[in-house]
DNA sequence: ACTTGCAATGTAATCGTTTACATGGAACCA
DNA sequence: TGGTTCCATGTAAACGATTACATTGCAAGT
């Protein structure tokens, strides 16, 4: 251990000032006169001091981070969302702690550790399947639902889940699609339920009739889009279109197809949700609802801020529209 | 503000101890009596204690979070990277604390920021463009190179580049293809260079001729990958096959091949590298090297809890190995 | 019986800030 | 001139844990 780093008091004696004015002219500089504050700054750089964080923080009841509880790390979904909310949480002066909701086997457990112990000033959840009653009662700091929700009220900042179904439905429609299939999100997950309920929706308004089997039970993941597309070409009677409620499923979807021979858009359009970067380079590029995700980690970590910032302040929540996307992989379907 | 949370004076209280020996109890069980220790435990129960994490890292000198240095966060290429980082970090109780190294315009003050401030035990970093001077001399938290590395001595995990490289082209060699293009990654970086150099190594070594219009500039990205399709189709001599070296890049190549009608692999092979999850979804399946990603995570988790916890160790580099995945965007040329 | 050693616990200093409160002086006003 | 007010600054008490050092009591060794 060499020289360890400068404090404040260091800074205090270089400066000829006690280390309260050092503290104000750091963070409060209007309370300072110009020539002290000179002499600070003065003494601060001679010392090489830096802030120390961790005794601010103690000082000051805060942790200085946000943290985002994502249900699987490893889905590239997340990656833009998590990026836009770390383009607004540095310049705040927030560190971004990233925890995987489903890593080990007791989310009850890890999660009241994450809200009670002080480790955040704010949560941003991404999963919609934590266990409920931590989230509600006791004393937390603030938390923001982001894409996925709880029915409970607490602000969320999420997409029109029912609108881009029906916007996908009516896609489908508007070019003569009236067997339409359905690919799902996992069970219990509140996306799957709104798309899929939008979905329905949009097609008893169009009078459409949808047989069970022609609803495929998926997990968001690509290969279970694959195992969709296996049970697609069991059916004697096909639909000609498929709604898949993730871009992922959709790739697994088509590639499956592909792969077995069959044409897509020809002989079966597919259309997905979320736009995730690379379905505009497949063959055929993907129709897609596009979920705007930048945004969404933008709006979502603005949103904690203003309730750190204001402990009132009860944020209402947000809608972001989502959007049609048009490519290759729909067409009328075959007369 | 209602009932401020039990702090470790009232678990002494309550157990009728000092608060030294509550502390000990709860961080070095073995140092008291059972009885007492039990009778904290109780305490605690009763308490609702937990402890403050701020304060502990204050006193120990330390901040319970490593960093971890993306180049672009958006780029999914690292999400299972930062699965894998997370499933060490977390059960040996550090945050994953994360940060974009090209969000701004000063990355040197930046990095600095990071390094110095104490604000992680260790830090890994993705980025080999960082302004090496930062991280050379001063005092700094352990640190680990992971995927990218920078010319001196800091320990790091990555895969053996120029080896896959050379698996690439050895394949695309046996399957009888004699002129082989290339898409690089970006200008300087690390893993571009070492794939490129790994690649002319190989086709040295085979007495293979590569004209500069057979190497197209690419960034990584998908995008890039599109554009390099537009010079092969350019080009008046084709090669039968184009190593990628990534498999965005891969992606974007194809796409934009296809979409102009020409036929992969029957026109061109294609080879990448990465494996990312969704090439093998695409139709044709894209033939690449794998890296092991989370594996890769992983180990620099390791390796900086490692250096952590024994400040003298010296972490030598580890090479994680990469393996060829055939699948279907490579076949023999077109006689 | 007297020392020695050890195990269990307590006392209090410490980590590096922030900030409530106290103080001193200048400016202003009647 | 004496009294307010206000600005700039200093003093010292927090924040909530850990841990060096001191203390106690008891068992064992001689």
């Amino acid at each position: 251990m060499q020289a360890k780093t400068a404090k404040i008091q260091d800074v205090a004696r270089i400066a000829g000032v006690s280390t309260a004015t050092v503290s104000r002219a750091l963070s409060n500089p209007d309370l300072v006169a110009e020539s002290t504050r000179n002499a600070v700054m003065d003494a601060v750089a001679e010392s090489g001091y830096r802030i120390n964080h961790t005794a601010r923080n103690l000082r000051r009841q805060r942790s200085g981070s946000i943290l985002a509880l994502v249900p699987n790390l490893a889905n590239p979904f997340f990656s833009q969302i998590l990026a836009g909310l770390s383009s607004v949480l540095s310049p705040a002066g927030y560190g971004l702690l990233i925890a995987d909701t489903q890593t080990d086997n007791d989310p009850q457990e890890r999660l009241r550790h994450f809200i009670q112990n002080g480790l955040a000033d704010g949560i941003v959840i991404f999963d919609g399947n934590l266990p409920k009653q931590e989230l509600l009662p006791a004393q937390h700091p603030p938390i923001v639902l982001a894409c996925e929700w709880v029915d409970f009220d607490l602000p969320s900042v999420r997409v029109d889940n029912a609108k881009g179904a029906q916007i996908a439905i009516q896609h489908l429609y508007d070019l003569g699609h009236r067997q339409i299939g359905h690919i799902t999100g996992p069970n219990g997950n509140v996306l799957a339920e709104s798309r899929l309920q939008g979905m329905k929706s949009a097609l008893a308004a169009l009078n459409l009739q949808q047989p069970d089997q022609w609803v495929f039970q998926g997990d968001y993941s690509m290969d279970s889009g694959a195992f969709a597309a296996k049970q697609w070409m069991a059916l004697d009677n096909r639909p000609t279109a498929v709604f898949s409620a993730s871009d992922e499923m959709a790739c697994g979807f088509m590639g499956a197809l592909q792969h077995a021979g069959i044409d897509v858009p020809r002989d079966v359009s597919v259309i997905g949700f979320d736009n995730i970067e690379v379905v505009e380079h497949l063959t055929p590029a993907l129709t897609t609802i596009r979920q705007p995700r930048r945004l969404i980690g933008q709006h979502a970590g603005q949103m904690v801020i203003k309730m750190i910032d204001d402990a009132t302040m009860r944020c209402p929540s947000e809608l972001i529209p989502v959007e049609l996307i048009i490519r290759n992989s729909v067409v009328a379907p075959k007369t």
